[in-house]
DNA sequence: CGCTCACTAAACAATA
DNA sequence: GTATTGTTTAGTGAGC
């Protein structure tokens, strides 16, 4: 209690609140930023901060799916993620120009981040496709210094035999630079293709104009001086002369590369048999694999009736079999420590390369603040605009979260689209969110698919959740294993599941007491240990149904938050719902990540969600489920 | 424009 | 006396 009473200490603030005039919209909002700001130490954040804790906040989800990878110690075939196959055109705005083709650079990750359009998914997504990327220039890197050596090999033997004709070695040379080539062109291809692919995704967009995929994207990719330099030489040593006399600086190029191409012959090693046709293919984990094996026993080893252990891929009927078998085929040996090396070398580069980015990111953003007039680059809101409603909310929220004129240094590019679901950082953890959040009126439901499908999103990032005070009390008592929480085990619900409900005590407190006190739903039930609280159903669902009736606008809500059900994000889901895509029947599929949370949500649902449920095609206002009701 | 909803702030009382 | 809990009122903005 004390060490909140520190930061409850109240501001003055209310009669800076009660002098605002309601009609100056921005000034009123900026100086209940400042107000809201000021009970917590922590205002005057410069950009640096901000920006370093927005690329922590994008580290931090690069790092779990680095834990996921290594979990996962299994790299197999390329499959790009299914998941996201489905996702109709998210649009993300980002300049192609702007960026490598091949990899998501950190300009990207910043501007995706800035413009909060991505949920954690999907970042997570990109971030394994570049990965996946990553690998690819790998083992190109690792195909130049082979094709290096081996011209160095060639030439050298031909040089100490002495007098071989020159023109099969020219013929020769040319050979290997055609053979290189094709394979550059491959690369690119896959390049292209993966481009194509996160277009289609809604990923990515590219501006008309900009859609001039190059044909050098290699060159720029995140270790273009090698390559450049690989390929000078390759193209440049035509002679033997030459090449003897550049013997040493090419075997030193060789070795140059080493650092980064020693890295992708562990990944080569490892994945013996992950290479079709000389691409390097990655295994990302779906989304759905991930799901089982949280929902079967959660063994990162272990996961569809296979075992994981890089290289093994035996099949387990159930999870006993794979603990017998993990401990007769994988225990403490040669091999297995062996395997296990390999695997810690392969975190270790994905580490490496991650802090490489971050680097890289950070002085970017650095260098993009200092040339920022302001240095408060937030112009983002922080708030996690809902579904529905979009573009609206997202041109009138940032400057509510500006207190001046917002100077866009960290969106540059594209003008915002901005997506539903929305992905924030840390970053802007000295901006409060805007006061007013898109209201999940009627999307109780909403709450609990999108809480549980980004729970650990919010329990590390400062970002408001989108949900109602009282569909998170709710859901923080439904999740008790009695139904009963008390006031202050509320609390520390929020704070446990929210990184925002660690600051700002003071004031969500109140929200909730006052949201407890308010709404009938809630039922105070005397204990023997003192009082608790309660979710009265019926209540709760009673709710909704008077407000819908009749309003088809308010179906096609109900629509949209039943989609919420389906582990698609959130941001599919809007962009389903604006594009009257029902997507009713996946409701039923339900992601077992969701796990308690979405059986509590269909339990939400099947009050008044099980006429529009019923019907795939009932997107017409006629069938309202209130009027049923 | 009016209504409803959600949020925030605050006052106040009861209780631990 | 203080902190916590609970209730209530008021003001505001947003969506419909």
């Amino acid at each position: 209690m004390m060490q909140e009473s520190g930061i409850e200490t109240k501001s003055n603030g209310s009669a800076i609140q009660n002098g605002a005039s309601s009609g100056n919209h921005l000034l009123e909002c900026s100086l209940r930023e400042v107000r809201s700001n000021g009970e917590t130490p922590s205002v005057e954040i410069g950009a640096a901060d901000l920006a370093h804790l927005q690329q922590q906040q994008a580290l931090q989800v690069a790092r779990q799916f680095l834990l996921q990878q290594q979990q996962q110690q299994q790299v197999s075939g390329l499959k790009s993620p299914k998941r996201n196959d489905k996702q109709p055109a998210l649009q993300v705005p980002v300049s192609v120009a702007m960026m490598t083709p091949q990899v998501i650079t950190p300009q990207q990750m910043q501007q995706i981040l800035q413009q909060q359009v991505l949920t954690p998914q999907q970042l997570q997504v990109l971030l394994q496709q570049q990965q996946a990327l990553m690998l690819q220039q790998q083992q190109l890197q690792e195909f130049y210094k082979k094709q290096q050596e081996q011209l160095q090999l060639q030439l050298l033997q031909q040089q100490h035999a002495g007098k071989q004709p020159k023109e099969p070695q020219q013929q020769q040379v040319a050979t290997q630079q055609l053979a290189f080539q094709q394979q550059l062109l491959q690369m690119q291809q896959l390049q292209q293709q993966h481009l194509l692919s996160l277009q289609r995704q809604g990923l990515l967009t590219i501006q008309p104009g900009q859609a001039t995929l190059p044909l050098q994207p290699l060159a720029q990719g995140m270790i273009p001086t090698e390559l450049q330099q690989l390929w000078k030489e390759v193209t440049t040593s035509h002679t033997a002369e030459e090449i003897a006399s550049n013997n040493h600086s090419s075997l030193d190029l060789s070795t140059t590369c080493v650092s980064s191409s020693a890295p992708s012959k562990t990944s080569l090693i490892i994945n013996p048999h992950a290479s079709t046709n000389g691409q390097l293919s990655v295994h990302t984990p779906k989304r759905e694999s991930l799901s089982h094996e949280e929902h079967s026993h959660s063994h990162p080893l272990y996961g569809h009736g296979v075992c994981k252990w890089p290289g093994c891929e035996a099949v387990c009927e159930d999870f006993q079999s794979f603990l017998k078998h993990l401990n007769n085929e994988h225990a403490l040996d040669d091999r297995s420590t062996a395997q296990c090396r390999v695997q810690m070398q392969v975190v270790q580069q994905l580490e490496l390369q991650l802090a490489k980015d971050k680097e890289r990111l950070q002085a970017m953003m650095t260098h993009l603040h200092v040339k920022s007039t302001e240095p408060k680059a937030t112009p983002q809101p922080l708030n996690l605009v809902s579904s529905v409603t979009l573009s609206k909310t997202a041109s009138e929220a940032s400057p509510q979260s500006l207190p001046h004129t917002p100077t866009t240094p960290t969106t540059p590019i594209t003008p915002v689209i901005q997506g539903p679901s929305v992905i924030t950082t840390t970053s802007m953890h000295n901006v409060e969110p805007i006061r007013r959040r898109c209201p999940n009126k009627y999307n109780v439901a909403i709450s609990s698919a999108d809480l549980a499908q980004n729970q650990e999103f919010y329990k590390n990032a400062e970002v408001r959740p989108p949900f109602t005070y009282a569909s998170l009390i709710r859901q923080a008592i439904l999740e008790s294993p009695e139904k009963q929480l008390t006031l202050n085990e509320i609390y520390n619900w929020f704070t446990r599941m929210f990184a925002y409900f660690r600051r700002n005590a003071a004031t969500w407190k109140n929200a909730v007491r006052h949201n407890l006190s308010l709404h009938k739903c809630f039922v105070r039930v005397e204990n023997v240990k003192g009082a608790v609280w309660t979710v009265d159903e019926l209540e709760f669902q009673k709710r909704r149904p008077q407000k819908i009736s009749g309003n088809p606008s308010l179906i096609k809500n109900i629509q949209t938050s039943h989609t919420y059900c389906t582990p698609l994000n959130a941001a599919l889901q809007a962009s389903m719902a604006d594009n009257s895509i029902p997507l009713y029947t996946t409701a039923s599929m339900g992601n077992p990540t969701l796990g308690n949370l979405a059986s509590a949500m269909r339990e939400d649902l099947n009050g008044a969600m099980e006429h529009t449920n019923s019907n795939e095609s009932d997107s017409s206002p006629g069938r309202s489920p209130m009027q049923a009701m």
